[in-house]
DNA sequence: GGAAGTACATACAAAAATGTAAGTATGGAA
DNA sequence: TTCCATACTTACATTTTTGTATGTACTTCC
């Protein structure tokens, strides 16, 4: 092995490392919810508005744009009027995606629990 | 089966869900961090605050004050001076913790790759 | 002919998150 | 005896995030 190898290791809790940017992006409020809204389908951007309740159309879009700087989304835009745009995953957004929905499973399967041991 | 069950289905892409609640506190800026740093260890409040680099102390008592309410952060006070308080998961906040871990893990070993994708 | 839908951008305002500095009580090190 | 460490809290200031409203260019439905 060389000796100058592994000069950086990629560490969230870095302030400065780069993944900590990552995932950040990818665990915003509604990053991850458009990772989870994403994850089986192609979906238009009102599509997008309507399935993520709660989303304004100004951090909708200003979301999906950074995802998409990421590499994690797509967008394809057909040069049509009325305007007609499809955001979908990339392979990188698939891996993410698949990790954002296991966890948010998680707490709606064990929601009731989780719910039901806290007595403050 | 009875014809009334299943009259609510969790569901973070829905406004009112409790489980968004949950997912929000849980994917919070800080939150996610903490569930990381406490994921093996049992740690101290200036621990954790060393080793989460950028939290302030603030925000660190802030996030693990919530996700105590939550019941995923067991915290233990020993009545002495200067004080002592030890910071661990309870077992739901295991269940999180290891979920999160997955996903900051995946993006950690991925950060090479998903940086040379983008060319913007 | 007017309203609604489409996918945004932009300006402005309000709300929420976060940081900074200071204070607390006490013991131990220098 | 002055300073540091501990685990916070509180007040205050700043920054960031988020929302609201409006405009655009055109088509289709009623």
């Amino acid at each position: 092995m060389d000796t100058l190898e592994k000069v950086f290791e990629p560490d969230v809790l870095s302030a400065n490392c780069p993944s900590r940017t990552l995932f950040n992006h990818v665990t915003s409020r509604w990053g991850v919810l458009v990772l989870i809204a994403l994850q089986n389908d192609t979906m238009r951007f009102s599509e997008l508005r309507r399935k993520i309740e709660g989303v304004s159309e100004r951090m909708l879009s200003q979301t999906l744009k950074l995802l998409e700087e990421d590499g994690f989304v797509d967008r394809k835009a057909f040069d049509v009027v009325p305007p007609h745009v499809e955001y979908s995953l990339t392979p990188f957004g698939q891996e993410v995606s698949k990790r954002v929905r296991e966890l948010a499973s998680w707490i709606e399967v064990n929601l009731g629990d989780i719910l039901a041991a806290k007595q403050p």
